[in-house]
DNA sequence: TTGATAAATGTAATGGCTTACATAAGAAGT
DNA sequence: ACTTCTTATGTAAGCCATTACATTTATCAA
């Protein structure tokens, strides 16, 4: 199907120069006469001629092409941190490639190794947590690898991100003042999936230092989607103790629970407060508007650009940089109910 | 930063046989003894090899990769049907790229060269609306593309997608029957952007078959985002006759305007009726459930993927598919008031 | 004019992989 | 044991750029 593109030859041909004064033509202009150049171009546009990436990569030994992975790219709060990060390559000139892993470790495993070997000078990945046989790959291919969405300060790995345990802790805090000691968690899968399981400890840290039993915390783990909220949700309400107040570990299952909520004829924030983490567009939009842990998905999509660019270019190690969160009051958490 | 990663040769001096046999290995394993493959493979573990890829696209030539070029990640309508076309693509063992262009054509362009001079099998494309010369260089290149989320029977490019005009027609009259006739429409930006005229062309014919004057439709053209929706609602309620439905070119869109009545306490649908275009989840959540029109995002993305590897792979030519869309009701949409 | 210096262009090695072809080693048939 | 096929492996020629180095051409001072 596809017949061959031009080469840097047949440009050369065409314009009947060599090779290298194309080469430089299109790299280095100012070292060519004008009247050379304008031959060359012309010749490059009129068989739309463009360099063989391939080629041009193994030849000058970088890319200028970064590398992404994400567990899905339906995630808004993935899409903006990503588009951020993108537009600061695009600033010193690097390409950003992304993948996404649907969740799936064999999939990262398999999307880092195609990344590598498509020569990117760099890649971002999401949270710590994953075979050590991968960073040993990173290291013999001499790939370096800047870890985001996360901050654990135990970690030595370096990495741009909020501390999702603090971050949790700090909103369940705000529900455990506001007089909610029945607590339920709505979370995200926890297996491999460091961010989760951090969230999870927030609130039992909470608990904790309020005096509360932390193993009194009803906790369903769930994937990712509106309906698996809705669904855990019907689950906490309808067998067991119910819970007066139910964080969950991302808006998106927040607000599936605030939706069965309406359904099920109970009222938010009367009966149950409910509250998100992520503050994406949709928690504003939901209704009632949703309470939740605001993260700076830009801020942190731009800073993470900013050190994994410099690191590649200048060499400047990579140092770890942690962004703040805060609690968004909105209208899901109220105070407890008399008698509840 | 980077040292020098291991390549073939280093693994078939590991191995102590040839490069070929090493390369073969990798590529058809059966084609070499046993007792070789092992002693192969067990040197690339150890080395952490993993092939060049620039180097194996040059020499193969082919790159099993096929680039997909949209407007921004953060909009989950392409999200959702660039998920589940990289699905398809991994079902056939091909890798996807993205890359955004924030709707900037010179963007735009950028990426798909870049795109192609990374060797990319095939493209996929949002909208026909392009410069021709882009075309031409496709060509010239011999790299197909498949154009999506749009189906212009006038087109002579084929292309995978819906048809805007028809599908906002056929809500625009579904408005028209619930007795509106002061319609307004807050569009996406048109220039540059084939579904976004469509769409109002779609309304305007609406207009007409009913006997309504299309000159009658206020129109306000803003950039994507909530608050964009919720400025343009403000400016259509605040200035001017009021109309007393307002179509939108988006979802996104649409839940501003909501957003936005209900903080000036505009009561929808019974002082003002708002409509979307896309059923993406937002429309489900938003409060009241937004009526839009349901757009088959994923299934576009899947027979996207079918076409374009069917094409790439075994020369079968393009075809359009024209995928069906309907005005979904939900409560956003309701009979004009008596009087309005 | 000439010789020296700078500017423009060309020559050819290089990078990591695939693959057609050549060769070597085993298996099988007589 | 000897030829004839297979099967497994090796050899070496590309693929398409970049770039160090060599060469040619232009420029200018003396």
């Amino acid at each position: 199907m596809k017949r061959p593109a031009p080469t840097l030859h047949d440009v050369a041909i065409a314009a009947s120069v060599s090779t290298a004064t194309v080469s430089r033509c299109l790299n280095f202009p100012d070292q060519v006469a004008k009247q050379t150049r304008d031959k060359v171009m012309s010749a490059v546009e009129s068989l739309g001629y463009s360099p063989n990436f391939g080629a041009k990569a193994m030849a000058a030994r970088r890319t200028n092409t970064i590398g992404a992975i994400i567990p899905t790219m339906e995630n808004a709060m993935f899409a903006r941190g990503l588009e951020a990060f993108q537009e600061e390559l695009r600033l010193h000139g690097f390409t950003m490639l992304v993948a996404s892993t649907s969740y799936r470790p064999e999939i990262e495993e398999e999307q880092i190794k195609s990344l590598v070997a498509r020569g990117a000078d760099g890649l971002l990945l999401i949270g710590h947590e994953r075979d050590p046989e991968i960073y040993r790959f990173l290291e013999a291919q001499g790939v370096p690898a800047l870890i985001t969405w996360v901050f654990d300060p135990r970690s030595e790995r370096p990495s741009v991100g909020f501390d999702n345990r603090a971050a949790m802790m700090e909103m369940a805090m705000k529900v455990i003042e506001f007089g909610h000691t029945k607590l339920a968690f709505i979370s995200a899968v926890t297996a491999q999936n460091d961010r989760a399981s951090a969230r999870l400890n927030g609130i039992q840290n909470a608990m904790s230092s309020a005096g509360l039993n932390a193993n009194d915390l009803r906790c369903i783990e769930t994937n990712y989607g509106i309906e698996e909220g809705a669904v855990a949700f019907d689950r906490l309400m309808t067998n067991g103790p119910r819970p007066t107040a139910i964080l969950c570990g991302n808006d998106v299952l927040a607000v599936g629970a605030l939706r069965r909520a309406r359904e099920l004829k109970i009222a938010v924030p009367q009966d149950v407060s409910i509250v998100g983490f992520d503050d994406i567009e949709l928690a504003q939009v939901a209704y009632p508007p949703l309470t939740t842990v605001h993260v700076p998905h830009r801020e942190m999509g731009r800073r993470a650009g900013q050190v994994l660019v410099d690191h590649v270019k200048n060499g400047t190690p990579i140092k770890s940089v942690l962004l703040p969160t805060r609690p968004i009051l909105r209208e899901t958490l109220a105070p407890v109910k008399a008698g509840s």
